[in-house]
DNA sequence: AAATAGTACTTGGCCATACATAGTACTTTA
DNA sequence: TAAAGTACTATGTATGGCCAAGTACTATTT
């Protein structure tokens, strides 16, 4: 029990959040993913981020089209369905909860007791 | 993959830290967590909170001693260890860094592409 | 043209946690 | 003594993040 086996833990559903969202806001590809979560210091890995892209397809919440590139093999860039929109709008809802349910826990100042 | 799934993965992680800070603020005995945690909405049951207690202890994050009840067979009642305060502090800035990290790639307009 | 490096995506296996469910042990009450 | 309630224990399942090795295509180097 330490404290990098919690950060992983700790980012378990968040993740998926975070890239229905990035993924909400224009065609993308893995990389561009990446490359924005690195940039928000949520550090993701390729081994990670692929199961899920999977996991999001099969599910129905996104699509996604090859695109031929210049430098390098084709690329799938994604894009939300229907549904995937529903879903993000819920996962948001969920979101904010946690964040009000573990603030109620947190704040409780110690001198309570 | 559903929204309730998604619920439960959120979770993950987070209710160690809640439960450590519920811990720090004074003795308690796992009914008493319950209740704080069923009042905010963070529902938990028995199944998932005494296994992570036993994880807590065997860590020496927490201690706990036997007091005896009036009203059925005796209580646990757990404290935070030296370590078990030094790991809450490590927590509490996982959980502010995932929040802002969330945040800044949740609250990126989607006019920006 | 062949070898090397780089980019994009895939796959299989491991681990930790939340949860459902059933069960043990003790105390109080009827 | 039996029933109900409280506190804690134990087992098995599902899921997601990660490591690591691998495939496939393109561009560059020799």
């Amino acid at each position: 029990m330490n404290l990098e086996n919690t950060q992983v833990q700790m980012r378990k559903g968040i993740l998926e959040y975070c890239i229905l969202h990035i993924i909400s806001r224009g065609e993308v590809y893995a990389s561009d993913m990446i490359d924005e979560l690195t940039a928000a210091r949520m550090i993701v890995v390729e081994g990670t981020l692929y199961p899920l892209l999977t996991r999001l397809k099969n599910s129905g919440l996104v699509e996604y089209k090859w695109v031929e590139s210049k430098s390098g093999p084709p690329r799938k860039y994604y894009k939300l369905t229907e549904p995937g929109q529903s879903f993000l709008q819920g996962l948001t809802e969920t979101w904010n909860e946690l964040i009000h349910s573990t603030r109620q826990i947190t704040e409780k100042s110690t001198t309570n007791v």
